[in-house]
DNA sequence: TCCACAATTGACTTTTACGTAAATATCGTT
DNA sequence: AACGATATTTACGTAAAAGTCAATTGTGGA
């Protein structure tokens, strides 16, 4: 696979990406004194790989979904290369289980607030129809 | 419609919402003075409706979903009688409609971690099979 | 070469969402 | 009336997740 748009860049710099995810510098950053990423350097300056830039977007996409930084921190772990001893596994294969029980509880509490959001919407309506007809 | 289990009781003391909901007292005073909540009173003494249950239900549901304090405020504003004026029903209707976006953005969020931690609990089967066959 | 600008580091501050402790009040028993 | 269990109020503390500021340190161009 390749980026739709423009060719596959070898690095970014840290403002590209502050620029195209609306985050500041000092926040990427602190994601990388977290241990959540860890770009390659020319001198002291931090340069962005494509596979920095993806793993950027999974963080993000953590936060929205409200996890803390240690909870996108195992996330992302899981991310790598399964282990290879066995009980390891069986232990890795627990934690994710137990992250897909949470996304599935995220997603049922999404499904009914967005029922309750839907049913306030037609409420809205029906008032306003009201006030159409009385005035 | 009623409670499944037990009769329906008037009110329910702070210890008995911490157990069911396992919070602190601390954590429902500070939902109140944040205005979210709003028990009656005996004396200094709060006395929880099952109405103040259920909006404590749909506050934590918030919470689940990493919402902040305000965010969820705006949203239980929302569950009240909606306005009688046009124009803040239409204002309102428009809150309503940008939860509405934040949630379903949510949960396509979910869907797409959900995807990720089905591949890799697949790649811990394989792993763990080839284990299996060699030793 | 020199300058403007980008990037880094480190220290300190802020906001959110409660935790914790102390002092006081209420209420049903014994 | 004293007591133990629960509640309340007030005040200060704290961890997480950055924001802000200042002092440097490169570094690509004219």
């Amino acid at each position: 696979m390749f980026e739709s748009a423009g060719p596959m860049r070898e690095f970014y710099t840290i403002t590209e990406l502050t620029r195209e995810f609306d985050i500041s510098t000092r926040t990427i950053r602190f994601y990388e004194d977290e241990g959540l990423i860890r770009p390659v350097r020319r001198g002291r300056t931090r340069l962005f790989r494509p596979s920095d830039r993806h793993l950027l977007k999974q963080i993000l996409r953590g936060k929205r979904l409200g996890f803390s930084i240690a909870e996108i921190n195992e996330i992302v772990q899981m991310y790598k290369e399964p282990p290879g001893e066995a009980g390891q596994l069986r232990l890795m294969m627990k934690r994710v289980e137990e992250k897909r029980a949470n996304l599935r509880q995220k997603r049922k509490d999404i499904e009914e607030t967005l029922g309750e959001l839907d049913a306030i919407d037609e409420s809205c309506i029906e008032r306003l129809a009201e006030l159409g007809v009385n005035t």
